[in-house]
DNA sequence: CCTATTTGAGTTATCGTTTACCCTAGTGGA
DNA sequence: TCCACTAGGGTAAACGATAACTCAAATAGG
């Protein structure tokens, strides 16, 4: 910089002028200048505007673990967002360990993060206040908890979403509907299961305990359950997976006993990422809006950041119901051959 | 800090040498500023450590689109080894345009990052050459184009991989093989189809170019292609797909025309991305070590970063056959009632 | 023609740390 | 007893940019 103020013949504060395209600068000057930085390769030195500025042009996005679904489809919505505004995206994985968290929350004081993104479904006692207190600004991504007007916080609509599919499976004429929901301590899981309740009874159908298991939104527990439905006395003709990866696994769990989809058992999701689309067969499924959640967050948060006040601090995004190929009506008397 | 110092009855020269572990410091002093440090908040200033020192604390990976398999994998590795080092991972996405590309270029040579792992399979001139240029360290990952010592690189024997699923579907019997490849400008997908023009020849097997597909690496083009293998007069018993997310289409293709893995088709990917476990039937792969190659890639640019000269400039892990339920030996006759 | 005002540009302090260098008081050896 | 040396600690100058403030010249108005 000053070697490019040095070829104008003006001052460093000249230039610096030019460069954040402030006043005080005449216009041929200010021509001169801005030729002359465009010739040479110069860049401004970011940690000495970090410094002057106290902003670092990054946001931290938190999440337990890099995985490929609902995490993904929010983090490509961010992407988006920030790599139009200029700022940066760093990513940290917690992996649900608390020492790690710490670490990251220790490193995120040191005023190099502008504002924070948080990913996580659980409630860790600390970090939302502890960010709160600090003044970092930032949003919370997922449904929590509490409900909370402390800080804002970007959800869908979850309880219509088990509404839905459960509603959706009853058209199609089925009457048992096993329902593998999420870890029940987390709100999103619970909103998914009265959803399913509602519908159940608005259709005048008892919901069997049986029918519902709980698992915790892991492909492994797609297959556990659905092993456990299957051999209940009267197994279900209809399963509500709670997420797509457990959807992955009620996929196994039927390939294995030859039981195929939709014929013999329908099968219907919720999230909607990417590989849904990928499953043999298609999977029908509650789409979240991950991109859009994850652009809404961006975007409040930079409002957060710019000093704005936000009008609503709580955004639900609406869900809704993508058709594919894995429902249909129900079949007719008890499981074929796989049923040993 | 000031307060710390003052309140210590020291200068901040002092308590800067503490935090740092540098001598010059006495044993009592020393012991006192470390409590009053660890009583209260504070928090050193990363854009100030960041200007005096010339190390951000960053390292950006840039890949073309955040998505669920390959890139992925890799992320995990590489976040694993920077969450230990004390690094912060920036993730860009260039969505392979040229202008965002150039605009990440910019913004990078601002010594906001301490290196740059280089998650690219094409080529963009300049990338390279600008980095080398101006002296950030960065790793590339993933086979180039042209083999190259300017700059470290991190690989996989993917001719070998090639070879190798080739070699198995041979020794379950197959004799007409289809291969859906990748982009062929790529030497990655050359490098599969060579293993398997290889494999085939050593088995005393002409080569049929009417079962050489070329794909993009994407599952739509799983999907085209394996139709057109299936259109074949003479249809392969079993299909390369050249990548996993191919064979997801592969998977699909099948399923609508009614065709059964592996009994009537057998199906083999490449990569071993995380879904591929959650494929029916689980497929099976060659597993590329994308995890170890992240952390390689990342230990590499960490040594680099360091000023520590590398023993070796390419890297190539190797790769190994991961045997799930998607190949068996080859049906007899025609395919079934969905070759229509 | 002179003063008040605007405009363009420079001075200098500052952001929070680190570090090269300096100083002082002990310590040990001759 | 005196000197050289060391250990402990302080001073002050960076690091690169920004911003509050100052100053000189040009312009406008009376």
């Amino acid at each position: 910089m000053v070697e490019i103020a040095r070829r104008a013949g003006v001052s460093t504060t000249t230039v610096s002028k030019v460069l954040n395209q402030r006043p005080g600068v005449g216009e041929k000057t200010r021509a001169r200048i801005q030729r002359l930085i465009e010739q040479s390769d110069y860049v401004q030195n970011h940690a000495a505007r970090h410094l002057r500025k106290g902003r670092s042009g990054l946001i931290d996005l938190v999440l337990m673990r890099l995985e490929g679904g609902y995490d993904l489809g929010i983090m490509q919505g961010v992407q988006e967002v920030l790599e139009q505004s200029g700022y940066r995206l760093v990513v940290f994985a917690t992996n649900e360990d608390e020492t790690t968290e710490r670490l990251w929350l220790r490193r995120i004081l040191d005023q190099s993060s502008d504002g924070v993104l948080l990913l996580l479904p659980y409630e860790r006692v600390g970090i939302a206040d502890t960010l709160l207190e600090q003044g970092i600004p930032f949003v919370a991504i997922g449904d929590r908890n509490e409900p909370t007007t402390a800080f804002p916080t970007i959800g869908s609509t979850i309880w219509l979403g088990g509404y839905t599919a459960t509603e959706y499976l009853l058209s199609l004429g089925h009457r048992r509907i096993g329902i593998i929901t999420g870890p029940l301590h987390l709100t999103t899981s619970r909103a998914r299961l009265a959803g399913y309740r509602e519908a159940l009874e608005q259709a005048g159908i008892a919901v069997d305990p049986a029918l519902i298991c709980e698992g915790s939104y892991l492909l492994g527990d797609g297959i556990r359950q659905t092993e456990a439905l299957l051999d209940l006395p009267d197994p279900p003709t209809a399963i509500f997976a709670g997420n797509d990866a457990q959807a992955a696994g009620v996929y196994q769990a039927l390939y294995r006993r030859h039981i195929r989809i939709p014929e013999e058992m329908s099968v219907i999701g919720f999230d909607d990422v990417t590989y849904s689309t990928h499953m043999a067969p298609p999977l029908t499924t509650i789409r979240q809006p991950l991109e859009e959640m994850g652009r809404m967050a961006a975007e409040m948060l930079l409002r957060l950041i710019a000093g704005q006040t936000l009008e609503t601090h709580h955004v639900e995004l609406a869900t809704s119901l993508v058709i594919r190929e894995s429902c249909g009506p129900p079949r007719q008397g008890p499981l074929g051959r796989g049923n040993s």
